[in-house]
DNA sequence: GTGGAGGCTGTTTTT
DNA sequence: CAGCCTCCAC
């Protein structure tokens, strides 16, 4: 392939400095629809067109499945472009179908195929295959490469059994599922559970740091993983042991990470570790490598799963020149948004000025201003969504050019859909929901899945005691917990009991020839685990099981829905084996189900309108989007409603909801909603509401906005606090770490850590109770406390 | 050991 | 309104 800087030309000159910076560290600062995808594609058609970088040393690592799989795509097509003009001096459309599909196989083999895309999770499960059998832990726990993964439902059972059964701690006071949370926070903020006990000095702390032990211990016992550990055992294992650190240090010497504002604590030790090799302080060794971050401080909404976006403010320190935003080159802003009409953008800007935790930035629009923001009072949550379907129906009637796949109703709670569902349906418009209930979710396949599991790792006993009696083979409690029993005191799994014969037969009593069966059939599809595709194990397992029969006996329409769901899971096998010819093997596969659990995505690209939570519409746009349910309670949720940062979250999210749209947004808000099945009751109108601009906004009755606002008062205020820089306290010197200082919501806190310089200025301060904030002095205002 | 009835609880967002 | 758990009758 020849050298071309022909696709640069695509770009505006802040991307084009972003895409074609080669090596050290770059920090991109991205607003919303300001092309960040483009720039993350792009780079990696650069470093390997222009830089001859070898593909196989790039990592790129996104946020979710989705996001991986797009770049992937878009990164192909760039290639297969770039080719069609080298190779036939053509455009890759005006090539014939065939040559097209020649050029993209070679494309993929050439290129795609050697570069590491895809979300932490998946990353570091691809390590671990190769490397956990290096990794012991503090505690002695070892692993083997054929670990199980288990999901949020399979953590939580078994921190339920240490809560209740080893401990016999009150599962009112330790609720599993808040326990569950602890340790998973412990784990996302790098804590084992000995720090985690240092930190949290109480008997709750101690004994959840105990529960921590035993949960551990039971992954361990399992030969399995959760999610948190996906990540936080090769960050330990690299901490161990510097030659498998450095060959992957070696191996991925371009690292670019999307979504940066998400990552957590253990996931940026990770990027630390590859890029540094592991060397404490200042890094300077750039030679061949780089580490290129990009995101939105604004949409970080993942705090919840301990995403802490002082590390995206900490970048410049951290690995960049820590210069001022003029003299750095090691910072860009791509600040224009090509995505929304004005008034779109005017919205969405005003809104999130509300905040207090913000770095300065503007959003520049580049289209002109569009239709105005309609608003709607309804009723109730039906009429709210007769609402929606009445505007979907007259934009199909008034604008032809728009089609049902153009627009997109976003709401905050998955539950929300239903009312939406069954008003779509009732005027035949077909709709899909996104990631809704999961497919990996359902009973029947996670049941196929345990024994699946079990197969490939006979250590998991969480699978074992899931499928052992299911379909009914007359194997009960009583016999279960025998078998179980008798594997903890010689400690071992409870397969080891259960696969010979003796042991089974004389424990389970009256069950002992069920259970003898059934360890016979799990052992002959273990036999051929090594030989035999997925596929034809999933066929053996089916077949043996007779669960489909069992199924197809009782014959509800339940019944007759999961049959088909299994028929797809084998359906997604096959695909599997085919998408994945070098590595199809059940492992794999099982890895790829646990972590890729949106199945349905990739086929579904049909004209059909698309419901989804706030959080799944991240990174996606539709030319008309409908954001329900702005209620108090509701949006903001209950939860956040008497915690400052909790608040300013959701307010991102629906920044996040607002910047989605295209050429029309409409918002909507019932006066009465149902929810769980109580019955209706009144719900305010959300605070989100009064904080837009009412003259950019048409409503359907004189809603309570607040205080109006002309169009020129409200630019005039916007430009007076992007003016305010010059006001004292905005500026470094002013401040310095150590120092108390009050803030207007949080109240007194202490600063920690200054970032950047000059008047371009962010403080950390640390309040008590509330942990560290990031304020931006221009943004709040900051009175220092006399000691 | 099975299966159903009935009661209780918890409901934000996701890899 | 689920989904889960417990309890009870077979």
């Amino acid at each position: 392939m020849t050298v071309t800087t022909d696709f640069l030309n695509q770009l505006n000159p802040s991307q084009r400095r972003a895409v074609e910076h080669f090596c050290g560290p770059l920090l991109v600062v991205a607003g919303a629809g300001s092309g960040k995808t483009r720039a993350l594609t792009y780079r990696i058609a650069n470093l390997i067109l222009n830089n001859r970088v070898d593909p196989e040393n790039i990592l790129a690592v996104t946020f979710t499945n989705k996001a991986a799989r797009e770049m992937k795509e878009r990164v192909e097509r760039l290639f297969a472009e770039q080719e069609a003009l080298a190779r036939h001096g053509k455009p890759l459309q005006a090539l014939s179908e065939y040559e097209q599909i020649q050029l993209r196989s070679y494309v993929y083999k050439t290129f795609i195929k050697h570069l590491w895309i895809g979300t932490f999770h998946a990353l570091c499960s691809r390590i671990l295959r190769f490397d956990i059998e290096k990794y012991q832990s503090e505690a002695g726990h070892r692993w083997t490469k054929t670990f199980s993964i288990f999901d949020e439902s399979d953590a939580q059972s078994l921190v339920k059994s240490i809560v209740v059964s080893k401990m016999n701690l009150d599962d009112r006071a330790f609720n599993p599922r808040s326990v569950r949370f602890a340790i998973s926070n412990a784990k996302n903020q790098g804590y084992d559970a000995a720090e985690y006990e240092q930190a949290n000095q109480t008997f709750k702390g101690r004994t959840i740091a105990e529960v921590y032990r035993y949960y551990q211990a039971g992954l361990a016992e399992n030969n399995a993983l959760d999610f948190d550990d996906l990540i936080r055992l090769p960050v330990q294992l690299f901490r161990q042991n510097s030659q498998v650190l450095n060959y992957w240090h070696r191996r991925f010497r371009h690292i670019l990470v999307d979504e940066y504002q998400d990552t957590n604590r253990t996931q940026y030790d990770l990027l630390r570790l590859l890029t540094t090799n592991g060397q404490a302080g200042r890094f300077d060794d750039w030679e061949n490598r780089s580490v290129f971050v990009v995101g939105d401080a604004d949409q970080s909404i993942y705090s919840f799963r301990a995403a802490d976006f002082t590390i995206l403010m900490g970048f410049q320190n951290d690995f960049g020149d820590g210069l001022p935003d003029d003299d750095t080159r090691t910072l860009v802003k791509l600040e224009e948004n090509y995505r929304s009409t004005s008034n779109i953008l005017d919205v969405a800007n005003y809104l999130i000025e509300n905040n207090t935790e913000r770095i300065d930035k503007i959003l520049r629009a580049t289209r002109g201003e569009g239709e105005t923001i309609a608003c709607y009072r309804a009723d109730d949550e039906v009429a709210e969504a007769e609402y929606v379907v009445g505007q979907i129906r007259s934009l199909e009637f008034d604008h032809p050019e728009l089609s049902w796949g153009d627009c997109a109703i976003l709401y905050r709670a998955n539950a929300q859909s239903r009312a939406l569902e069954e008003v779509l349906t009732r005027y035949s418009i077909p709709y899909r929901v996104v990631g809704g209930l999961r497919f990996y979710d359902r009973r029947e396949i996670k049941d196929v899945l345990a024994y699946l599991r079990l197969v490939a790792n006979p250590a998991d006993s969480v699978s074992l005691k899931r499928v052992i009696n299911t379909p009914r083979r007359g194997i009960g409690k009583t016999t279960i917990d025998n078998l179980e029993k008798a594997a903890q005191e010689l400690g071992v799994p409870l397969w080891e009991i259960i696969s010979d014969e003796t042991s089974a037969k004389t424990l389970a009593g009256r069950s002992g020839k069920a259970v003898v069966g059934f360890a016979k059939m799990v052992q002959s599809w273990q036999d051929k685990v090594d030989s035999a595709t997925a596929s034809e194990i999933v066929q053996d397992v089916l077949a043996d099981t007779s669960y489909l029969e069992t199924l197809q006996a009782r014959g509800t329409e339940d019944d007759l829905e999961r049959g088909q769901n299994i028929q797809e899971l084998y359906n997604a096998v096959l695909q599997f084996e085919e998408e994945n010819s070098e590595d199809a093997s059940l492992l794999a596969f099982l890895a790829n189900a646990s972590l890729n659990s949106d199945l349905e995505d990739s086929k579904n690209e049909g004209n059909e309108v698309s419901l989804m939570t706030l959080h799944a519409s991240k990174g996606l746009e539709f030319p008309v989007v409908f954001l329900v349910g702005l209620e108090q309670g509701l949006f903001p949720s209950n939860r956040s409603l008497d915690d400052a940062a909790a608040i300013e979250e959701e307010r991102r999210l629906c920044y996040v909801g607002l910047t989605r749209a295209q050429d029309r947004l409409f918002i909507s808000h019932a006066r009465l909603r149902r929810l769980y099945g109580s019955d209706r009751t009144p719900a305010m109108p959300s605070i989100f509401l009064g904080e837009l601009p009412p003259d950019y906004i048409q409503t359907n009755i004189a809603t309570a906005l607040p205080e109006r606002w002309t169009k020129t008062q409200r630019q005039a205020k916007l430009s007076q606090t992007r003016q305010s820089s010059d006001r004292p306290g905005t500026h470094a010197d002013d401040w310095t770490v150590g120092e108390p200082v009050s803030h207007p919501a949080f109240g007194e806190g202490k600063v920690t850590h200054i970032f950047g310089a000059g008047n371009k200025i962010c403080l950390a301060i640390h309040f008590p109770g509330l942990g560290k904030k990031i304020i931006d002095p221009k943004v709040s205002t900051l009175e220092r406390v006399s000691s």
